[in-house]
DNA sequence: GCCGAAACCGAAAGCCTTTAGGTTTACGGC
DNA sequence: GCCGTAAACCTAAAGGCTTTCGGTTTCGGC
């Protein structure tokens, strides 16, 4: 005991440890990636600021897969769209994070940054101030909602016989495994059309 | 000691109490239903399968509020217009409980009843069946994602110095408290003119 | 070579979930 | 009215999780 001569535990190691554990289990704790690493539960606080923090190093790991260089495209409605898509294969990649994330507030400046310029795009397109926020976080239900359905796709409706729900059952069938996907499509078209339309009212050409 | 003269517990009890300390806290648990309602914790396993089924016992609660009228009305876009607000209205009452219904699947048949009127009520206005499900899940994101908004009304991103976001503080200042309804709003009516597009695309009148 | 800082261990407090067995009360049948 | 069974609650305890604290060993700069 003691120091070990190679390093157990790093922010690296324990955030990717948590990050798996969470793509197998839906969940985490400290304990089961200390086991992971071979060390005790204790020695993760000397790298971590708790469970909380391990949560916020999650969000900044996986928003990190979202790519700037979408809001930089033109036209405006190009530059959502493609950073929409982006947004959403982030967290299409750990779609169980989604939960772990929702309780508690964003702060990493990574993603603020990145919502920072997403509303700037729509002030530049002509947009009023008042009229952005909702947009954006109608965008981020959107994204954030079918990334998550991804998470467990035929585990989300627990059908059962005493219940009887046909139509559903055949629906459900009828989509297939695409189901997120598809609703994330039929969102996102829902959405830009809708954009687009209030853009045109306000006067902006193009 | 021993079977008390008045009951302390039974399932309508549990059920309240676990909301009421949602919407205080964000979270319950069975030890502190217990202290509430002067009980031991190990009694309220007396009268509920765990708190996973007090989980489910809160859904079956919280969706008893969603007017089950509003899937009758015509034409079908009225009664998916009505179901989605009345939907949004029941969650957003106690929004904090979204987070804990999200990770278990749907059981409680009241639920699953509703999602099998909505999709039997899209299937009759001339949708094809691969593309109700999508419908169903992007009005279901839509109505979720709004509603949890008002859970945190300013904590949702947490503003620092330390990262300069002008834009959005100012696009957050411009729309006020209604923040979350303005989003919803945007969103159901882009919902709803696509999918009316959709439908006319299927050639169905009126 | 020394000394402070870093990295890990062991242990413990306090919370939560869940189960099991014991005690008192209510209720239905006779 | 009596009695047995079931219901409602309590005490106790196991096992897991989060977090803190002090002790031990190693590393790195001076």
């Amino acid at each position: 005991m003691g120091r070990p001569r190679t390093p157990l535990l790093d922010r690296e190691r324990i955030t990717a440890t948590a990050l798996r554990l969470i793509d197998e289990t839906g969940d985490f704790s400290v304990p089961a990636i200390a086991r992971r690493l071979g060390a005790q539960t204790g020695s993760v606080y000397h790298h971590v600021d708790g469970r909380d923090g391990i949560v916020e190093l999650l969000r900044e790991r996986v928003c990190a897969a979202i790519d700037p260089a979408t809001l930089e495209l033109t036209p405006w409605d190009a530059a959502v769209e493609a950073w929409a898509r982006s947004y959403r294969a982030a967290f299409a990649a750990h779609p169980r994070v989604i939960p772990l994330l929702m309780t508690s507030p964003v702060r990493a400046p990574r993603v603020l940054e990145q919502y920072e310029r997403a509303v700037g795009v729509l002030l530049a397109a002509g947009f009023e101030r008042a009229e952005v926020m909702p947009l954006v976080i109608a965008l981020e239900n959107l994204v954030l909602g079918s990334a998550f359905d991804l998470a467990a796709p035929e585990a989300m409706w627990e059908l059962t016989d005493r219940v009887p729900t046909p139509r559903l059952a055949e629906a459900l069938a009828a989509v297939g495994d695409g189901r997120a996907d598809r609703a994330f499509e039929v969102g996102l078209t829902a959405f830009l059309n809708h954009a687009r339309a209030l853009r045109a009212e306000r006067g902006q050409g193009r």
